[in-house]
DNA sequence: CGCGAGATTGACTCGGGTCAATAGTAGTGG
DNA sequence: CCACTACTATTGACCCGAGTCAATCTCGCG
């Protein structure tokens, strides 16, 4: 339960990024944070000037299963992850959800309540959270007097971009294994950076909520994982997650799509003849 | 040819927006906006304080085929289209082209290039284009001065990542026949906010760039296209469309996908019953 | 200890991708 | 002005990847 680090808590208890005290648990502890520990969370390359101690953010707890914020609510802070595990979804006209991403510690939460200052997405918490507030009203007036600031929202908000952009090649070209490869390998880089294990993890979420992030159904997801398992590049029990083959995991990919290929497509081809059911990696 | 408004020109020479000359072609005319023009063409509410006048962008031009930036390349400066149209695509590691986005008057390029200070996409004039240049630097210094500007930035940052994410719940979740009614209906609206008509106009892509766009072959999109045509919610002729039935192609659905979806579905088997081929439409 | 949510697996179906043939269109140059 | 060529679009035939339906199995939790 609560917002434990995604097991193997190896380095767990030494940050490798910054002030030694804001990966613990301390549910209540430290309510409080300056603008220095915001922009290294954000990783963000900050100048840090001046005046670091006098603007402080305050800190919130969400339990699991809460919702920071829901579609249409008015938008007036932007939030930042201290710790724990969230998803964000839309929700269609029948009420499905559709999940957009898993944000986790240093990922920013908010923004897209910018625009017409009403969320556009619901964020619930898949752990016990501590969340950074950032009023946006607060945060724009500052943004003058720090343009390192400001600066940081640029970054933020421009990797985010980035990323669904990423998110948008992969479900317009990629096959359901190579998604979900993408994906495991996606969660092991997140880990790493944040000080965890790279090999094994937990997953937060279920094989409903990765399916819908990947465009898949659950059953899908839950084949591949077996699929994987079986091969021997993962290991796989329950939401334990084990990486044997990271690097298979990230050049695989099955299907080079014909689809959207322009006139500089070439070796592809090499994937698909000795695609009996040995091989089902990519040997670039 | 040349960056011709979509057909259909009925008001296309009395723009609805704002100066009355921005909207026709004069190649190497005006060459200069202020901000409050730039406000306006990004459809920014901006309560252009002062000094409109002194500070100026330049625009520039880029004829049909011609690369505004690459993958890659050293980010320095954000584009707003002023006129023309244009797509964004994400090249794979064979060549192949993944489309993004297809840009056209008052939206914003670049902005993925801020994070890593390189484009992290690649934009291709489909027309003869007229761009307005905002280099990055000018901008964040002005920031300060006209907070307004800054504002203008997050606005327009923000609808772009609400755009990418309507996209993902897009691509993650509809039928093909889905996802092309409703490029036709973004098409339209995008259209209907220029000034032209939203009943009749001009593709400006190939069907392999919006298949691309949408996850789809270019085959699919003709037949769906077709399939449209026949049923006569649409009339298709070349890159020709005709919005027959703007309200069906809204709702139109198919698949509903039961993937991804929570406990609150409901209704949705109503579509599946009935489902010969004298009905695709949702009749909700 | 039993319940219910989540995960796994199998059998079957079909939407849409693949391959391929044809036709319409535009740009180019004689 | 027209033929030539290359690109684009349309259509058909076929088939496979992934969705659907459904039956267990597992595990965490009350």
């Amino acid at each position: 339960m609560q917002s434990q680090p995604p097991s193997e808590p190896r380095n767990a208890n030494q940050p490798t990024l910054h002030s030694p005290m804001e990966a613990g648990r301390q549910r209540q502890g430290r309510l409080w944070s300056n603008l220095k520990e915001v922009c290294d969370l954000l990783r963000i390359q900050a100048s840090v000037s001046v005046s670091s101690e006098e603007l402080l953010f305050q800190h919130v707890q969400f339990k699991t299963g809460q919702r920071v914020h829901t579609i249409g609510q008015a938008f007036d802070t932007l939030y930042i992850v201290n710790s724990g595990f969230l998803k964000t979804v839309l929700i269609d006209e029948f009420g499905n959800e559709q999940v957009l991403s898993f944000p986790m510690k240093g990922d920013m939460l908010g923004v897209d309540g910018i625009h017409t200052r009403h969320y556009a997405s619901e964020a619930v918490a898949l752990s016990d959270c501590d969340l950074i507030l950032l009023p946006f009203k607060k945060l724009t007036a500052l943004g003058r007097v720090h343009n390192e600031l400001e600066n940081m929202m640029y970054g933020v908000m421009s990797r985010e971009l980035v990323r669904e952009q990423t998110m948008i090649g992969m479900l317009g070209a990629l096959s359901a294994e190579a998604r979900v490869a993408r994906f495991l390998v996606s969660l092991a880089d997140r880990f790493a950076a944040m000080g965890y294990s790279s090999k094994l993890f937990n997953l937060r979420m279920t094989r409903h909520e990765i399916g819908s992030y990947l465009g898949l159904t659950l059953e899908t997801v839950s084949r591949t994982l077996s699929a994987f398992n079986e091969i021997g590049m993962i290991t796989v029990d329950q939401r334990t997650i084990g990486i044997k083959d990271a690097e298979s995991l990230k050049t695989l990919r099955r299907l080079p799509p014909s689809r959207s290929r322009t006139k500089a497509s070439a070796k592809q081809k090499a994937e698909l003849d000795q695609s009996g059911d040995d091989q089902v990696l990519a040997t670039a």
